[in-house]
DNA sequence: GATGAATGAGGTTTCATTCAT
DNA sequence: GATGAATGAAACCTCATTCAT
C-alpha cells in the first residue's frame, strides 16, 4: 500500500513472474510467484496492490524490453532496407534469447486483465517500428493500407518466424532470414 | 434402452462453452458454462469426463469447422490463385462471422489444457491448405522454406488480417483483399 | 420399487459390494458396485432402496454365513471343550478363507450405517456360540460375568487372532491353537 | 516476525476432529470440523496440508495419550502382576473417561487414509506395554507365542472390557476386574 | 424390470487479499 | 516494511437417488 523502497525485491518479483507465468500461464498464483521470488506473499502486495498490476506492470516491462531490442543501435543513416532488417534480426534474436519473456508476453497478449489502455501504451512503443515501416512502403504495393494494419501484419509474421526458430533451433538463422525476404517482399 | 445422451445437449454444452470462454478465457468455471447450457451441474460431467476434455472437444470442434468453411466447396478445377483466393475468403468470413468461436479457438490455442496430440490432429485437419499452398508456391520465392513455416506465415497473416476485419469491419472486405494480395506477393 | 425377481442378480451386487467394499471400505461408491456386480447402478436400487439398505442387507448376510460357519455340523454329543474348539477352528478357518467377507464385515461392524436392529438380529445369530460358551464355563471361574461380556472377550480374541493368521499364514495353525488354548485358560 | 502459527488452533482443529469424528466417522467434512473448531475453512489446511494429514495427526496424538495413559508412573521396583493391573487399570480409565477420543481412534484404527509408517510408530509407542507382556509370561503358558501375537490378545480383551464398561458404566470396575483376571489366566 | 442420463447438494482444496505481529 | 497466518468464496468433481425411455 505505501511506495515500495527496494527496486530489487520489485525486479525479482517481475522476473519471478516472468518465470512463472511462462511454464504456468497467467493462473499461475502470487503465493508461488512470491515464493520464486524469495520474497513473502505478503509483501508481493505492497509492490503490486493488485495480481493484475502485477500483469500489467509485467507486460509494459516486457514490452518496452522487447521495442528497446529492436530499435537501439538502429542505424538510421543507412539504407531503409537495411534498417529494418536491423530490427528484425534484434527482434528476433532478442526473442529466441529469452524464451521465458517472449512465452509469458504472448501469455499476456491474450490475457483478459491487461487493460486497454495498457495496450495502447505498449502499441506506442513501436512507434518507431512503425515510423520504419512507414517509409519502408513508401514507393511499394501497400501504400494504401492503414499504418496499424501493417504493423499487425509485422509482428504476425515476426512471431510465426519467432515459433519456428525456437521450434527448430538450428536452422533459426535461416527461418530468420527467410521471414525476412517474404516481410519485404510483402511490403515492397 | 435407458434415455439415450443428447447429441442436442452435447452441442449446448459446446456452445455455451463457446460462448463463455470467449468472453471470459478457459478459466470460466464450469458451473457457468453448464447453467449457460441450461443443463445441471453434473451433466456436463456425463458429456465430459473432466474440464480438460470439454476444452479438447471444443477445440477439435471448432477447429474442424473452420476448416470445412476453408476448404469446402474449393473449386480445384480453376487456378491456383483463384483456389487461394476463395480460401482465404471464406476462411476469414468464416471467423469474422462467428467472433465469438474465432476468439475461444484463440484462447484454446495458447491454453496449457489441449494435448499435444490433439494440437496434431487439428494440424491435419488443416493438409488441404497446406497442399494448396504447397501448389501455389511451386515456380515463386519460397520453395526453399518448410511447408509448415509457409504454413504458420499464412496462417499468422491470416488472423491478423481477420483482426484488423473486426477492428474495422466497415473496410473488412478491403482490408481482406489487401491481406491475400500480401500473402500472394509473399509467396509468389 | 416393485419386488425384485432375479435372485442372481441380488447375490450378484451382493458380493460385489462385499469385494468393492473390502477394498475401499462402505465410502465406495454404489455405481462401482453396480458396475462390478455387472448390472446398471439404477437396478442397485430396485433390489437395495438405499445404499444403507444394502449395506445392512450384506451386514445380516455375512453374519449369518459367519455363523454357520462356526456351528454348523457341531459335534453336539461330544466333550464341550471339543464342542468349543470345533466352532473355534470352523470359524477361523471361514474367516480366513474369505478374507474379503472377513474385511468388509470389520468395516461395517465400526460403520453408522448399520441400524441398532440389525446389530441385535446379528448377535442373535451367535445364540448358539452363547449358549456353548454358557456351558463351558460352568465349573469355571468366570461364573460371575453377564454371559454378553463373555461372547464379547470370545471375538476379541477370535478376531485378533484371525488377523494373526492372516499375516503369517505360514504358522496359522499354530496360532489358531494358541489362540484356542488361551480363550480355555480364561474361562476355565 | 509475522503472527505466529498458533498452537492453540492446532489442538482446537485436533479437538473438534475428534468430537466430530466420534460421531460421524472419518468421513466428517472437513468445513464440520473447521467450523466445530471455530477456524475458518481455509485455515484448516494451513495446519493439515490435507485431511489424510489431519487424520494422520489425530491418530498419532491419540495413541501416544492412550499409550501415556497406560504408562505413565508405572511402579516398576513392584510385582509384574502389580505393574501390568496399573497399566490395565490406567488405560480403561482414560478410554472410558475419554469415549470421544477411544471411539475416534477406533475408527482410524480401521481408515484406509492411515499410513502403514504412522501404524508401526504408534506401534512403538506402546514398547513398554509389550515390555511388561513378555516379561509377565516369563513363566507362564505362552513362553512360545509370538510377542506381537501377545500383544494383539491384551488389546482384543481391553477394548472389549471398554465397552464392556462403557455399555454397562454402573458395574464398570467390576467388568474392569474380571476383564484383568481373565487377562491373567490367560497369559500365567 | 432394466437401463443409464439427469440432478444438485456437498466434498476437498486453492487462492487473492487482508491484517496481526 | 516485511512476514505469513487467516479468511471464505469459488473451483472442479462425485455420488445417491430419480425418472424418462
Amino acid at each position: 500500500m505505501a511506495r515500495p523502497r527496494s527496486a530489487d525485491k520489485r525486479t525479482s518479483i517481475l522476473s519471478a513472474a516472468t518465470r512463472t507465468i511462462a511454464s504456468q500461464g497467467p493462473v499461475a498464483a502470487t503465493a508461488v510467484i512470491a515464493k520464486e521470488a524469495g520474497v513473502s506473499n505478503g509483501s508481493l502486495f505492497t509492490y503490486f496492490e493488485t495480481k493484475a498490476d502485477l500483469l500489467n506492470g509485467l507486460y509494459l516491462e516486457l514490452k518496452a524490453e522487447m521495442a528497446a531490442s529492436a530499435l537501439d543501435g538502429l542505424p538510421t543513416d543507412q539504407d531503409l532496407r537495411v534498417q529494418l532488417h536491423f530490427m528484425w534480426v534484434h527482434w528476433l534474436r532478442w526473442a529466441t534469447s529469452c524464451p521465458d519473456k517472449r512465452r509469458t508476453l504472448a501469455h499476456l497478449d491474450v490475457s483478459d486483465e491487461i487493460t486497454a489502455e495498457n495496450r495502447k501504451a505498449a502499441h506506442a512503443m513501436m512507434a518507431g517500428v512503425a515510423g520504419l515501416l512507414e517509409q519502408s512502403r513508401e514507393h511499394g504495393s501497400m501504400q494504401g493500407v492503414p499504418l496499424a494494419f501493417l504493423v499487425a501484419l509485422l509482428s504476425a509474421l515476426a512471431e510465426a518466424t519467432i515459433d519456428f526458430m525456437i521450434h527448430d533451433p538450428v536452422n533459426a538463422n535461416h527461418h530468420s532470414q527467410a521471414g525476412f525476404d517474404a516481410l519485404w517482399r510483402m511490403i515492397a
